[in-house]
DNA sequence: ATGGTCACTTCCCGCAACGATAGTGAGCCC
DNA sequence: GGGCTCACTATCGTTGCGGGAAGTGACCAT
């Protein structure tokens, strides 16, 4: 078979452990933080719908993997900052080619997935 | 909350419905058909490991998104060939900015996650 | 009659992600 | 003492993806 690069190497970028990038927030959540550093209050606006605990074991897993920071300041009331790291914003790059992708083609794919839909009855 | 592009279109690139390409093996399926049609038999070589009824699943699901094409050949034994449509190929371009990602920056991730197995015993 | 090939299909199950709801603790304000 | 903010934590339930094992049907070869 045809094998000109390790399948496994995009793989591991969007969705297989080790990494957690083509989860349901993780893309989500670097897009928030793109523009500098959030609490976690300001980000659970934008993510609607995400839960404390959703939000927490996702911030927690990016952190582990290095793709943000978790800064606690030791005031009342308290507060907590996350801030990419380079690394998580050198994900950006291909995350925006994603994102390139479903604005020129998405449309396509929903015809597709109606005129199937409108064949197998 | 900054906003500057909806996070929904990444994420509809990636993982969440109704665009299914980061799923477990759809982007392996389509490297694999990169350089031409192949069939069901010689897909599951390469995907080491895939059974028939999660092939079969990926499969009738990408042909329903319009990413590939799927040949009946009436012959003995039959023939079914799989076949990238160019929307299907189009997805290369995006996918290599994530294998190229990953080439650049997995073994950083993978350096992060042991300094936090390290620091949390 | 038996066995082989190809491309599936059917049934059942496990697990991890995701979600809803409620509670916690530190401390300040009234 | 009651209520407030912030950042969680705990518990429970659901859902869906993915996997294992076995069966199917058309046909051919021996």
């Amino acid at each position: 078979m045809a094998e000109p690069l390790d399948p496994d190497m995009f793989a591991a970028c969007v969705h297989v452990a080790p990494v957690r990038v083509g989860d349901k927030w993780t893309a989500k959540i670097i897009r928030c933080l793109e523009q500098g550093p959030r609490r976690f209050t300001e980000l659970q606006v934008p993510l609607r719908g995400i839960t404390p605990k959703v939000l927490t074991e996702s911030l927690r897993a990016m952190e582990r993997d290095g793709l943000l920071t978790r800064t606690a300041y030791a005031e009342i009331p308290p507060r907590v900052e996350y801030a990419l790291t380079p690394l998580g914003r050198s994900l950006l790059a291909p995350m925006a080619a994603g994102c390139e992708w479903s604005r020129q083609h998405l449309s396509e794919l929903i015809d597709a997935r109606e005129s199937w839909h409108a064949a197998h009855p």
